[in-house]
DNA sequence: GCCAACGTTGGC
DNA sequence: GCCAACGTTGGC
């Protein structure tokens, strides 16, 4: 089981979105960088990640799933674009912004903060529970 | 809206 | 295979 964390600008697909999507979730589709594409290929069924929303809002809102492997990004032709499916499992109680992922010293090393630009990033344990607790889960989901 | 950071592209 | 040019991302 590993951990991870979806960027996305709420504007263009929000939290809220892939709540409405329910059971099936949503392809995640539209990811055009090597590092993050790799990310999802060494996903598997059942990995948990953080929603994050950039550029407006700046903060963990979520928790999703990986609900099927990475398979072709049906948005290009482009053979090389793969992407996951992911669906909501929880929404944090208390929003996690960047400001307090920032200033919270146990999270220095986070990829949200040494790789900002990085769209789909890979959480190591310590930070899920870490963040988790910040945002008032009790029990995470693992 | 600005701009810094950084990934990608393409000429050589 | 290097590197300059360019495009995009994302915080502020």
């Amino acid at each position: 089981m590993a951990y991870w964390l979806f960027k996305s600008e709420p504007f263009k697909f929000s939290w809220q979105m892939l709540k409405d999507k329910g059971e099936t979730g949503e392809e995640w589709d539209g990811v055009r960088n090597y590092q993050a594409r790799n990310n999802m290929r060494a996903m598997e069924i059942g990995d948990k990640g953080f929603f994050y929303h950039s550029n407006e809002g700046l903060e963990v809102v979520g928790i999703c799933e990986v609900c099927a492997l990475a398979h072709h990004d049906s948005t290009t032709d482009d053979p090389r674009w793969e992407c996951v499916d992911i669906r909501a499992v929880t929404e944090m109680p208390k929003p996690v912004s960047l400001k307090d992922v920032k200033a919270n010293p146990a999270l220095a090393d986070m990829s949200l903060v040494t790789s900002m630009r990085l769209s789909v990033q890979p959480v190591k344990e310590d930070e899920w529970l870490e963040v988790c607790r910040m945002g008032g889960l009790d029990n995470p989901p693992m």
